[in-house]
DNA sequence: AAATAATGTTGACAGTGTTAACATGGTGCG
DNA sequence: CGCACCATGTTAACACTGTCAACATTATTT
């Protein structure tokens, strides 16, 4: 009977930093990174324009922990898309790619953000650096597996690491750009499109590729 | 005898244009993109705030100046790399490849910008436009050439150049951004790794690899 | 119940992109 | 030659930004 009476009675908002991750990824979404105001965040969630710095250190802070969510989204995503079902190591790799764009086309905001500025001073956020390196590792430790298994030829782990993380990367960018010729804008065809790409990956990667 | 006496006291300046834009270019590899102004630009370049405004209809329009100088510079790069004694297809997109890398590594600043937010309004700067599909057009022609010669296996176009875009695109972004595993700060132990990841490439794209 | 920490607010400052109005000077035309 | 024009620069101002210091309010702990 005390809360809730209508709305901004509270003199605290409550949750504050959840409230203005999430009214930054709309923004994000609709205007982009260069039209970002924390006072217009402020603004939207209802606070005043310098409440933001008792929850995130100066703006840069605040992209930082929306590209971490991202990095954490991103796995959650690749696991999605690999499933429990054991497998081997080129259908695992497969899955990982396609969750790896699939995320990307989806969520371009948060992917642009990811990989902008931030990823360069990414030794500043922890908690970033700690989010990409897990989704990286994903990558990686299914190569290692497809090369250990002897699945895969034997190339420097490194090689073939960078190899497929510059492919899906590489496509996620193209496609959120809009850097396709002929751009097929239903997601469907996309990612027949990236699937044909990652067979191609395999083609180069396997060690004795069923044509 | 009356020009040159020592320095500004022209009233104009007389190629503004151009120093602008070597002003930018040298403050974006200084502190990137974040901390660019104009103000600074153009007390730098030794003029009024608001001179800028007599060459570039704003902000933007003068980054994507400078995406475009970029875009042109890697076309030229590509091309130093290709050499002008004639090479079969494979040969071709693999000095491609290089040059295209090559070019991002040496030139971060000018890379970020050319895939920045310029790139998604880039329908706004026809310039820019032009001068990035001259660059993809490099790729794609190569490519067709392969298919055409029966070299490369039967896929269609449009998803072998966006593997191989994809690749040498998301080796330029990874590397500039620092996120390779073990950074090989020289450039020759990076251009090593690309070859490799062009070899990769090539056994993934070629009718009847070579192992 | 009092002290302390957490959270929000107000007011201010320097810096930004951008516009409008004005100044300057080189260029071409009578 | 002189004059008008136009490209180029300047000054002043506006709205807006990120950020800081000082203060207010609420929650939490003792």
């Amino acid at each position: 009977m005390k809360k809730e009476s209508f709305v901004k009675e509270h003199y605290h908002h409550g949750s504050l930093h959840d409230a203005l991750i999430g009214a930054a990824v709309q923004r994000l979404q609709q205007d982009g990174i260069a039209k970002l105001s924390l006072r217009a965040l402020a603004a939207d969630v209802g606070v005043s324009p310098t409440a933001v710095y008792r929850h995130f250190e100066d703006k840069s802070a605040l992209l930082a922990a929306i590209a971490c969510d991202g990095f954490v989204g991103l796995t959650q995503n690749m696991h999605k898309y690999l499933g429990h079902e054991p497998c081997d190591a080129l259908s695992a790799l497969k899955r990982i790619g396609i969750g790896y764009v699939d995320y990307a086309i989806h969520h371009p905001a948060h992917y642009r953000l990811m990989f902008g500025q931030r990823m360069v001073e990414r030794a500043r956020y922890p908690d970033l650096y700690q989010a990409s390196n897990t989704s990286f590792a994903m990558l990686r430790d299914t190569i290692k597996r497809g090369i250990d298994e002897q699945m895969f030829r034997d190339l420097p782990l490194d090689v073939m690491t960078m190899t497929a993380w510059s492919l899906v990367h590489g496509m996620a960018m193209l496609t959120i750009d809009g850097c396709l010729v002929r751009p097929p804008n239903q997601s469907d065809a996309l990612m027949a499109i990236a699937n044909q790409v990652q067979d191609t990956l395999a083609h180069g990667l396997l060690r004795s590729p069923s044509l």
